[in-house]
DNA sequence: CGATTAATGATAATCGGTTCTCAATAGTCG
DNA sequence: CGACTATTGAGAACCGATTATCATTAATCG
């Protein structure tokens, strides 16, 4: 039976708070603040049961691969920065629209992914 | 020198006729229609080099992978069918509204792929 | 507190995708 | 037509991402 320990903890602790979609890695990296001898395959086995039971779900970004963000009701669109390389949650403002494109395309969903920087870097940067 | 061999003549020709993104498998199924032996290694080297000479762009494809198609002015966007699992290119009627998502993000470009089923496939299974 | 056993960490194995190697093939040009 | 050499095909190698293995650790419960 499901036992709760400290590694399932600090990782869906740091989906929360980090609150962007995350890959492998960076959950990696981040949980390894909390926990230094965490590995890699205690990540993914938790994000496969995260997943299945509902917690969180993945996102998959083009050309950069799976994220993992906690599960959310409203639908919402991503954003990549490419100068820190993060994915950031952003609004959709269009869905109503989104579910037509004409010649007998029958649309189910979509994914719209932004690309550019992100308020942090464009601060740090100096470029606007 | 660059040499004109029936090799890049026919993948070339593949993607101008498909008139669609086409992955490496792809273009290699396609190709042995005419080249019986081609290889898959022969595939990629064309591919880079048609990149590099800017005849054909990638096309990422959220957990699908990168696809190539004919270089193109137009923006437009990607429609994925989940029966044929083909890709398809279709327009895109909100580029100028997507260039916004506030909250202090610069958006550079964006990609919508839609996900759903494509016209062939719905005649196919009935479906509508 | 123990005993039980689920979960972990380290590492090997696997997987798809892509690139490299090298002998054989085939464009190109004199 | 040759000679030259870029290109090809086949398979090995490589790569990053993910999963499997297995001895060790630790959560749970009586």
């Amino acid at each position: 039976m499901e036992r709760k320990t400290r590694q399932r903890q600090v990782i869906l602790e740091t989906l929360r708070r980090e609150s962007r979609p995350l890959n492998p890695n960076e959950i990696l990296a981040l949980a390894r603040e909390h926990i230094p001898r965490i590995g890699i395959a205690t990540v993914y086995r938790t994000i496969r049961e995260f997943e299945k039971e509902g917690k969180i779900e993945p996102v998959f970004i083009p050309n950069k691969g799976t994220y993992y963000e906690i599960k959310c009701a409203h639908h919402h669109d991503h954003f990549h920065c490419r100068i820190c390389q993060k994915i950031y949650e952003v609004e959709c403002p269009h869905s109503a629209k989104l579910s037509e494109v004409g010649n007998g395309f029958v649309v189910e969903f979509h994914e719209i992914t932004y690309h550019g920087i992100c308020p942090d870097c464009k601060e740090q940067t100096g470029q606007r």
